[in-house]
RNA sequence: GUGGGCGUAGCUCAGCUGGUCAGAGCGUCGGGUUGUGGCCCCGAAGGUCGUGAGUUCAAAUCUCAUCGCUCACCCCA
């Protein structure tokens, strides 16, 4: 094999794409009824947008971005999420000045250098939504609503949806500094990584695999002990409205995310039945985040989910038949059927034909494997009768009909 | 970046105590039905046994290296 996909780069091939395009539509279909509108950005930004959007100290940063130079020497960097390139088409066209909420979505692919493992791609493909406008509970609630309703409509896997409240700039660092002191205090008790977490990332104690960090951990200081009055409130109503849609949670308190623009309200949907990587969608509040990036003070809530996670979790889709087979012997049977091929199509209807110059029996397994359900054949007789055969494939049935009257006939039985 | 597993026909794999070891099933193509698919029967095409080096009279089989895939860690969709 001397010609490949570089590594972590995947096709997505004949057998597979349907079920893509279900997905994205069902993905359209749902957004439609939330009033969104879809908005599609470059893959490739200055890799500022990312730097100051994403965190300086992230790992997606700081180790997982594909980064290289522009001729004119700019740093550029293929997307690794979809939010802060959203963000920055927002801010250049004032998009948040028409009305005061913004409601968007978009699909694609997104980058990142890491080691690829089930579930984990260097380029993979996210649904994402972004909602702008309002510090409400509610559009937390709708985007994750959104992310349920299409996970749902797409995999009988189960799925578990967790919520947590990062808190917000006023209550988070008080929560910090307790648990950097909790930390501190237990160090030397701590597992290798969490060691270094501990400085880089403390937050990231809580996901610790680690039997001994697990049990450190579940004394430490909590988030939530910390929230201010506005963070528990929000966080309360988001579960309230989420019971109101009728979609079924769990808080879980040590839930974290790897960005750093998150605030308040943070969600993950798993499925055990994913493996390691088994977040299919996740997304969070993201206050601020419009302003850092040089915009107004505009308040946001997203969410995405992984389509290669999602596909993961469902069964092949069936591949659909064509409508009609068209077997042809000769040349001047071709031609006879051409034009009778070509109204049929402009109706609507699927047809194919073989086209190179094949026995019948060929011809007939080719309209066999094409799903056809009728077959219309012409040869050498019905040229000189002037009668095509229509054979219906599953009943073996079969009745001459006029080449006068075949395209109509053809296209009643479909009607 | 680290660790484990695996690389034999288009696909799924067998063969791996070195010596008919280059195979099976599925798929493809052709024939059985001089013009009729699915089932059945027969046949054919298709492979540098990932690559390179080494050991040996002899390597798909043993050794080393290398590349790739995969799962896991880290982290994340």
């Amino acid at each position: 094999m001397a010609i490949k996909a570089i590594r972590g780069f995947k096709d997505v091939l004949p057998q597979d794409s349907t079920r893509w395009q279900q997905l994205e539509s069902t993905a359209r279909d749902i957004f439609n009824t939330y009033g969104l509108k879809e908005i599609r950005t470059p893959v490739l930004e200055k890799t500022e947008i990312f730097a100051r959007g994403i965190g300086e100290h992230t790992d997606i940063v700081e180790k997982e971005m594909y980064t290289f130079e522009d001729r004119n020497g700019d740093s550029l960097t293929l997307r690794p999420e979809a939010t802060a390139g959203i963000i920055r088409s927002v801010i250049e066209h004032k998009l948040y000045a028409a009305s005061p909420f913004l409601k968007l979505f978009t699909m694609g692919p997104m980058f990142r250098h890491e080691r690829p493992q089930k579930g984990r791609l260097r380029q993979f493909h996210q649904i994402n939504v972004e909602l702008f406008g309002s510090a409400s509970p509610l559009p937390d609630a709708e985007c994750i609503a959104m992310a349920w309703q299409i996970l749902r409509s797409f995999t009988d896997a189960k799925l578990l949806l967790e919520i947590n409240s990062l808190g917000c700039p006023k209550c988070r660092p008080l929560h910090r500094e307790a648990l950097v002191q909790y930390l501190t205090n237990a160090k030397d008790q701590l597992c290798e990584d969490c060691q270094r977490r501990a400085d880089t990332n403390p937050l990231r104690v809580f996901d610790c695999k680690n039997e001994e960090c697990h049990r450190i951990m579940r004394q430490a200081p909590l988030v939530k002990h910390y929230h201010c009055v506005d963070c528990a409130t929000h966080l309360g109503q988001v579960l309230d409205f989420l019971e109101l849609m009728d979609i079924p949670f769990v808080q879980n308190g040590y839930l974290v995310r790897g960005l750093d623009y998150y605030v308040r309200t943070t969600f993950e949907i798993k499925s055990p039945d994913l493996g390691a990587q088994s977040t299919v969608a996740a997304g969070g509040r993201y206050d601020g985040l419009v302003k850092m990036l040089g915009g107004p003070d505009l308040p946001g809530v997203g969410m995405a989910v992984g389509v290669e996670r999602l596909l993961l979790l469902t069964p092949e889709a069936e591949q659909e038949g064509i409508d009609l087979f068209v077997a042809a012997l000769g040349r001047e049977a071709r031609e006879t059927v051409t034009p009778w091929i070509a109204e049929w199509r402009r109706q609507g209807l699927a047809v194919e034909m073989t086209w190179d110059d094949k026995s019948l029996k060929a011809q007939m397994k080719q309209a066999d494997r094409s799903g056809a359900g009728l077959v219309i054949i012409v040869g050498e007789n019905e040229i000189d009768e002037e009668e095509a055969i229509l054979r219906d494939m599953e009943t073996k049935e079969q009745e001459n009909i006029p080449f006068d009257a075949v395209v109509n006939r053809v296209l009643e039985i479909f009607e």
